[in-house]
Parts: structure tokens; C-alpha cells; sequence
DNA sequence: CTGTTAGCGCATTCAA
DNA sequence: TTGAATGCGCTAACAG
């Protein structure tokens, strides 16, 4: 029913094994001879069987790529930057590989689950992007599987994760971005600072604290751990955390949020309680994504570079550029001052 | 080197066969044979090769999804929701499935070249979503594409596209959610709206913009060419058509953007022209995404429950839903008014 | 440059 | 409930 690579070679008075060259590209075959299996493939419309040529040579065209939310811009960009690097020259049968987004949702278990998968598949490349869960055993089981895949062909990148020795990584600077904010809003004058943290055990929630914390060190400023509250990165919490901080200590006058979702909804809550933005409350996000832009005021933020390394990611899982050296690379955040910051009400 | 099912059965002292259907589960073993070799894979930490399983098997365990582009929120989160309701029981080995997102950034050629490559996977079932080019040699190019992955077996979904007698349709009420949107800015007094329209060609585009007219139409209202422009799903479309439709009749009361997104570049216009939302210029959106709440003052638009359509999307591409009676359901927007529409200024 | 020959690892008949 | 045998469709040596 089916037709197969037998039928082209036969419609085309050849062998199996030159039609398989002809689509497979990386071997010599005379034009004229290639011009004939095509014209074949062409008449019997005939599509390889992908399944099969992995079979054979244990490798597929498909490609991994880990997010945690596929829905957060966040993740949307680097994955569309990936995935425009993973075509082109080198892939199988046309050159044409498929991106498999997995979701994890930020759960180890399906990170593993997805790996275990895409090992199965034979993926000729994961990418593992944004931060990573810090419990120990669940490091050593993903970089068990890191290594695993690595050993079977599979080339592992992480993107906007931090090191690992099992794979190349281009890591974000959280630290020094979340340091740089919080300098920011320290030269401006403000000295009561609330901080809505992403979710605990995570690598990108403990390095964007870090930096902040270590400004504030610098700067001579206790830091008041009343003034810092966990949640999780979406706007929600942003609001929640807002008004708990606001509870908490109504004196303040600058709120860091963990990324820019977080802050909008902390702008949400204060319009809500009637402070004006930077006027009563400055308030300043993480990432730069594109809708930060838009708020009202702008918003101040970290812009990372989301596009570019997941591009520079992509080709890199393709062995289209070269490792960075040491196999690290890390990818700065630029501070991007806006409206949403201002000097503190005097 | 690497650890086959002989292996396993090797160890479990069964034969292939055996391991095979306990790996698969739809089939009789006998508890403790099962439990022997479950030990067995475990102990040898024995992966199943998914291209010899789907070989084999004729079919695979990836499910296409094809969007315009995974960056933007309104295709990553209805991929997001496909993603979450196509893995569960009935999928092979473990009834883990996964999602090959597919960007085709809208162009006809390589969403065509997708099918095929999802074809070439035999994957499971191919969900489209987003609005369709309507050129009708592509036209019928797809359909004919569609049709050969129906006839292989594979499930084929529309998710916010038109119905098509190929595939299952959740399509989206687009003309009816421009109409009301409009009609709601009629009602307030406006007379003079400009509309910014998306590209040319495109079923969404094509909608949106009947509903609106439809709505003018209805109430005696002029439809002035010169105040429709037409210009990419983005941001900067929206914000350079607005100062072209400021340009040609400066009188104009209202801006009906042909989404959110589009509407966030046109308050931005706005803003930067000096104008107040929705006091001199009311503004209004389309698909209702979460950053549209947080516009200041808030996007009034028309909700689109991505989320509950692509999770339905999902089930029935995987089997597990009654598809519509007649293979079509339209699924309808809702008006969400908030504090960019207002009266005219008198 | 091209043909021949062997598997790749698994699912599924058919028997037992 | 289990085993033995066969073939899924293709690629990769190896010859020629």
C-alpha cells in the first residue's frame, strides 16, 4: 500500500541503496542518475519513512528542547530561537529537523520522564533552557541521564541554565542582573526594599537574590528578611506577594520582582491599593520581555538576551559552532532604566 | 553496547516477545513474568528504541503541533494546552507522547514541508492551529496533505482554524467576536474608527475585519477604505499603522486592533502622539491574552479560551473526546470591557 | 559512481 | 499465557 524506497529504486532502475543516497545526500551520485530517483520519488510521492532510517542509523532528525512553561514568552523565545537554528545542512533526508518541546512544568519527574523519552526517540540533540531544581538527588539523576544521552550521540546544551559538567551550557548572569537592579534602585536613593522571589530550589529564584542581596550587602543595607517573599513566576503571585509586602512594612519604596510577569502583577496591587508608580512605590522586573515595554510606566528591568542565545544554542547543539571555551559561556543581562523606577517619596 | 530488548528477555529468562508485551501492556502476562522482567529493565536500565518500536509498529508516539509562531503567547498557549492533554494511557510504552511544535512563521511553503516531515515521523495525530493562508494552490496543497496523513492513520485537528473537509475543526468565531467589539465601540458614540487590520491573505485577518465592517454596516456607518490598514501580528505593525491612520483622518475616535498585540503598539502610538486612552482615542484588542489586563487602563478585547480549546483539541486528537457532530465546532469569544473604550471626546 | 548484502530493534503473527 | 519466526523500511559497509 505504502510505497517505499524498493519502489522508487525500481521505477527508477536503480538500487535501494543509490535512492538512499540520492535523498540522504552525503554521497557521491551522478546528476543524471539523481535526476532520475527524484523525478520517481516525485511520481510515486513517495515520503521516507523516518522511523525506519533512524532505525538503521541510529540517530532521528528530532531535537529536544526542555521548557518549563511553553506559554511564558519566557520559554516561547528561546524555543523559536532553537528551533529556527536546528534546519539546514547536516540533517537527514533534506536537512529538516523537528523540535519536541517538552513542558515540565518545573517538575523534575517529567524533566526526567521527557529525557528518558527523547533517549528513547534517539534525539540527535536536547536543549535544557531556564533554570534548573536544586535537590540534590534530582541533580544527580538529570545529570545521570545527561550523561547517558551524551554517551549515545545525543549533543546536550543548556540555555539560560547553569553549568553542569555532563553538557555545554550558556548560562544567564542572574546574579549580576539581579545586583545591578538593586545598585540601581539603591543609588536612587531607596533603603527599604521588598523582593518577590521566584520559587524556592530554583537556580534562577537563588541567583537573582544573590545579586540583589549582595547589592544591598554593599551598599551598608540590612537586609530584612520580613522584606523578601517567595512565589511562583507568574502574576499572580506578583500581586499576592505585593500586598503581603505591603503588610508587611507600608514604609517601603521600591519593590524587585523575579522577572517581569511577577512585576505586573506587583504593579496590579499597588495601583489597586492606590500607590502611584515610581512616585510611591519604584518597581522593577527581570528579562525584558517584550510587553515590558508596554507597561504603564515602562518597565525597568534586566533584558537578557533570550533570542540570541537560544539561537547561538541551537547551532551549537547542531555542531554548527564552535563550544565556547571550557565549555561555558556566560550570557550578560543589561540594564534597561525605565519609568517604573524613580527616587523614593521623601 | 547498548541494551536491547534480547537483553532484557536474556535476563528476565523469557523470550522478546514477552518483554515486548509487558513493555506495552495490552496484552496478558502473567503478574509474576511481568514482575521479572520490570526487574530486568530496571537492573540493565534498558531504554526502548522508539524508531525500531515505531517501526515496527507503524505509528508513533509524536503528535505535530503546527503554530505560526511558539514566542507568541496566543500559539504558545494553545500548544501548551495540546501539550498537556496528549499523554495519559493509550500511547505506546508507557503512554508518554510528545509534542513536535512546528513554527512555520505563517509561510505556506514550510508548513507544508512540516506535514510532510510529521508524515515522514508517522506521527500520531497533527494538530494546526491559528488562522490559514488563503492562497488557493496552498489551499489545496494542505488539503491534499491532510488527507494522505488521515488516510495513514494519523489524527488530524484544527485548533482556531477554519473548518476544513479534511480534519476535525475547533475554529474560532472571529467574525462574530469583530462584529460585537465593534458594535460595543458604536454603542459608546464612535463613528470615525480606524481598524488595523493583519496581513492580507489570512483567514483571522479576513474575519475579524468582515465582523467589523459587518458592524458599521449595520448601524449606517461608512466603511472609509482609508481608515483600514493592514500590517503584521506584531507590536511595531501596531504601532506604525496607528500614526499612518492618525496621518489620514486625525478626527478619528476609535482603534480596533486586530489583536492584543497590535493594540499594545497602537496605545503606545497613541501615548507618544500625545493622546489620552481612552479620553481622546478609545483602543481595542483581540484574543484577550494576560498581558492585556495589565495595559494601562486595561485592554478591552475579546477573550478567546486558547487554553480550553487546545486542551480539547488535544483530547480528541488523541481519542479521548467525542469529536464535535458534524466535525465542527465553533467555539465563541467573549467582550471583555475595560478602560481603553470610553465615550468620544465631544 | 553503483549494486549486493546484512542487519538495525522491535511488534506481531502463528503455534504451542 | 508464552515462544519462535518473520518482516517493518531503511542505511551502511563492502565490493565492484
Amino acid at each position: 500500500m505504502t510505497v517505499t524506497l524498493a519502489d522508487v529504486a525500481a521505477r527508477a532502475q536503480v538500487s535501494p541503496a543509490t535512492v538512499s543516497r540520492v535523498l540522504n545526500g552525503n554521497y557521491p551520485v551522478a546528476a543524471s542518475t539523481r535526476e532520475r530517483v527524484l523525478r520517481a520519488v516525485d511520481e510515486l510521492d513517495y515520503v521516507l519513512n523516518g522511523p525506519a532510517s533512524s532505525l538503521a542509523a541510529a540517530t532521528s532528525d528530532l531535537v529536544g528542547i526542555l521548557v518549563n512553561d511553553i506559554a511564558d514568552p519566557f520559554f516561547g523565545i528561546m524555543a523559536s530561537a532553537i528551533q529556527s537554528e536546528i534546519g539546514g545542512p547536516g540533517g537527514r533526508a533534506g536537512g529538516e529537523r523537528l523540535a519536541v518541546v517538552c513542558n515540565t512544568g518545573g517538575s523534575p519527574e517529567r524533566e526526567l520522564t521527557y529525557l528518558t523519552l527523547l533517549q528513547r526517540q534517539r534525539a540527535a540533540a536536547v536543549v535544557l533552557t531556564g533554570g534548573a531544581v536544586e535537590v540534590s538527588a534530582h541533580v544527580e539523576a538529570v545529570a545521570a541521564k545527561l550523561r547517558k544521552l551524551a554517551a549515545a550521540g545525543t549533543r546536550v546544551v543548556l540555555c539560560g541554565r547553569p553549568p553542569a559538567p555532563e553538557a555545554i551550557a550558556l548560562t544567564f548572569d542572574n546574579r549580576g542582573g539581579g545586583r545591578q537592579l538593586t545598585e540601581h534602585l539603591i543609588g536612587l536613593g531607596h533603603r527599604r526594599l521588598g523582593y518577590i522571589a521566584g520559587p524556592e530550589e530554583r537556580t534562577t529564584t537563588r541567583h537573582r537574590l544573590e545579586g540583589h542581596r549582595a547589592a544591598l550587602d554593599a551598599a551598608g543595607i540590612e537586609d530584612d528578611p520580613r522584606l523578601t517573599v517567595h512565589g511562583r513566576y507568574d502574576r499572580r503571585a506578583g500581586y499576592e506577594a505585593t500586598l503581603e509586602l505591603l503588610r508587611r512594612d507600608p514604609s517601603l519604596t521600591a519593590i524587585v520582582a523575579a522577572n517581569d510577569t511577577v512585576a505586573l502583577g506587583a504593579c496590579a496591587a499597588l495601583r489597586d491599593s492606590g500607590l502611584r508608580i515610581p512616585d510611591d512605590v519604584s518597581v522593577a522586573g527581570f528579562d525584558d520581555l517584550p510587553f515590558a515595554i508596554d507597561a504603564v510606566p515602562a518597565l525597568t528591568t534586566v533584558r537578557l538576551p533570550l533570542s540570541e542565545a537560544g539561537a547561538r544554542a541551537g547551532r551549537i547543539a547542531m555542531g554548527r559552532e564552535e563550544p565556547p571555551p571550557g565549555g561555558i559561556a556566560t550570557v550578560r543581562g543589561e540594564l534597561m532604566v525605565r519609568g517604573s523606577t524613580g527616587a523614593p517619596r521623601a
